[in-house]
RNA sequence: GGAGCGGUAGUUCAGCCCGGUCAGAACGCCGGCCUGUCAAGCCGGAGGUCGCGGGUUCAAAUCCCGUCCGCUCCGCCA
């Protein structure tokens, strides 16, 4: 108190009462007043008079107790000033697109243009130095536990399998191109063969696909990787990462060691493999109780190997006008139409009812546990397609009537995922997570047999039965990380590759290296990776990982700050050897 | 590749259905007044290619077609 201090920062605003100005000071720690008086210091009036918001000044004075009665509880300096004895204008201003306060909202894309601005946001602000905290945390944790933080390349190799790559074009070698890594994955496979048994990163990654609020062509990935281990050591260093974070940030804390259900389960419940559980609408299986319907949709969807699931929509009361907003809804999925049942009081209403029997209706409603006010929703169709639209749906009634307890923390493993599935349009298998994924001990008889089998059907059903020693960690519904031990015998890489499509010439070209690797004391080693900006986006609250990312681009890929991307000059194109067309 | 919502003043929005006193509000900005405010207050003022292009019409922010941009979702994202 009554000390001289220096101050340095930003016009936040400034409140001019003729005679005596305030000024409110913001800088990264947050916001003080400064006064001045005209009666007191005519010269620092003089300048204070022609500020305006966002000037940069310093500020000479003196900090001393407000007045009684004009303190402000609102500010955490509330209860102090500084009074100046001299102001100094580093910059000036000119007025913003968008103020820095935040009563109102501004378009995504004037945000991104003058991030600078948005940033200044207190909001935004706290959102980064949450972030800042994250990383901190994260590399405090790792170290205690004796990993190592290495980096890996992000001018690599193109491979086969997963996301689209971005590629890079090389000047030295013509027609040759690197691409950005979509994760280290075969990298910190190989620093384990090298005997690094634990390592860790904080690490960018690529993917060139379509955006969506949770997803950005660079994304940050909190990476790690561990050898001579089973699914159980991964995960429990995994869960005490994330209680540390919530307990240390959010001063939460989360039980341990986290629920598991398995990907089976996840699917038919919840249409998804990562649910939100924080509300009910669970799907209700009813394929056996309408296998021999007279009803010919539901019939004939049987028939062809389709499932019939419901959601029952308890005491909700929808109107028609709700049920076709649901029924568009749902087509906008793919779905044809929607079949449903309104419960009421003495009587059902609905356009099929007139297709069941007295037993099926029976058993119908004893299933679903019908009460007045329920409204029953179907879905018949291909299994894939019925966890698709009631899966969206149940999220879509859950959003829009406010059923998701947003005070609950739902974490919880996913795990028995399939080691691949059939891709119709591919016409092959796929991995359900990766090709490096190991199969389940147990099951890895059935993979070489499969390459045997030439009955595709039989094939296929072999080979689903096939489950990985794979999890994902799932959070308030969105899938935050995931992982698996991978394979580190070569018979067995080789046996995968073979049965996902993946030639011999080709698996060498593509992943020779790492089949090479695992020829010379590979250990047995597993891992998994967080995706960093969606964990932090959920443990703010935030609907979009945008707000986490300092310079996010937009749905298109674009970066309206830089203009990203943009053509190059003739010369660097010649350089690159590259032509472009059309 | 597909579906939906949006684009009007610097910002956020109303107006659009039903074409014609519909170029509007708030905040911001500019000028003035004001000695205890803190989203200060009061008085006055300026500010628009209604995203862009085409069409219908006597007349288009408003109706139609196309297109661009932003957002959400499906596909895609091992």
């Amino acid at each position: 108190m009554d000390k001289e201090i220096k101050l340095a920062g930003w016009v936040h605003r400034k409140r001019h009462h003729g005679g005596v100005i305030f000024i409110d000071l913001r800088d990264r720690e947050g916001i003080v007043q400064v006064v001045v008086e005209e009666k007191t210091n005519p010269e620092a009036y003089e300048v204070a008079d022609r500020l305006k918001p966002e000037y940069v000044i310093g500020v000479i004075g003196k900090v001393r107790k407000r007045p009684e009665g004009t303190e402000n509880p609102k500010l955490k300096t509330g209860y102090v000033e500084v009074v100046a004895d001299k102001i100094l204008v580093f910059n000036t201003s000119e007025p913003l697109p968008f103020p820095v306060e935040e009563e109102t909202p501004v378009s995504e894309e004037t945000k991104l243009k003058y991030r600078y601005i948005d940033l200044r946001r207190e909001s935004m602000k706290n959102n980064l130095i949450f972030r800042h905290k994250v990383y901190q945390i994260t590399r405090n944790f790792f170290t205690n536990e004796g990993f190592i933080e290495i980096e890996t390349p992000f001018l690599t190799k193109s491979t086969p399998e997963g996301a689209r790559d971005f590629i890079v074009p090389s000047r030295l070698h013509p027609g040759k191109f690197y691409a950005l890594p979509q994760s280290p994955q075969l990298f910190k496979q190989i620093l384990m063969v090298a005997g690094f048994d634990k390592y860790f990163q904080i690490v960018k990654c690529f993917r060139d696909e379509d955006l969506r609020a949770d997803r950005q062509p660079e994304f940050t990935q909190i990476d790690y990787e561990m050898s001579f281990v089973s699914e159980e050591d991964v995960m429990d260093v995994a869960e005490r990462l994330v209680a540390t974070l919530f307990k240390e940030l959010l001063g939460i804390e989360l039980k341990t060691p986290f629920e598991r259900i398995s990907y089976t389960e996840a699917m038919e419940r919840y249409g998804t493999d990562k649910p939100d559980r924080r509300f009910g609408l669970e799907l209700l299986e009813l394929t056996e109780i309408f296998k021999n319907t007279a009803f010919k949709v539901f019939r004939s969807v049987v028939e062809a190997g389709g499932i019939i699931k419901a959601i029952n929509f308890k005491g909700s009361n929808l109107s028609r006008k709700e049920i076709d907003e649901i029924t568009k809804f749902v087509q906008s999925l793919g779905a044809k139409g929607l079949a449903w049942i309104k419960v009421e009081k003495d009587k059902l209403t609905s356009p099929i009812l007139k297709f069941f029997s007295e037993e099926e209706k029976q058993k119908l409603l004893e299933k679903v546990k019908a009460e007045p006010g329920d409204v029953i929703l179907f879905s018949a169709d291909k299994k894939e397609m019925v966890y698709k639209i009631l899966g969206n749906l149940r999220l879509h009634l859950g959003k829009k009537y406010n059923l998701i307890d947003e005070s609950r923390w739902d974490i919880f493993w996913v795990v028995d995922f399939p080691l691949m599935e059939w891709d119709e349009e591919e016409n092959r298998f796929v991995s359900l997570h990766h090709p490096f994924t190991m199969p389940r001990e147990e099951d890895i008889p059935k993979l070489k047999q499969a390459l045997e089998i030439e009955d595709l059907e039989e094939k296929k059903k072999l080979v689903h039965s096939v489950k990985a020693r794979a999890y994902d960690l799932v959070l308030n519904g969105e899938e935050i990380g995931g992982g698996s031990i991978r394979i580190h015998r070569r018979d067995i890489q080789e046996v995968v590759f073979k049965l996902l499509g993946i030639g011999e010439v080709e698996a060498q070209e593509k992943f020779g290296f790492l089949l090479e690797a695992l020829k010379y004391g590979a250990p047995p080693h597993g891992g998994l990776a967080f995706g960093l900006d969606r964990l932090v986006a959920i443990m703010l609250g935030l609907d979009s990982i945008r707000d986490v990312i300092a310079f996010p681009k937009t749905q298109r890929g674009i970066c309206p700050l830089t203009n990203a991307p943009d053509y190059v000059e003739p010369k660097q194109l010649k350089e690159l050897h590259i032509k472009v067309v059309e």
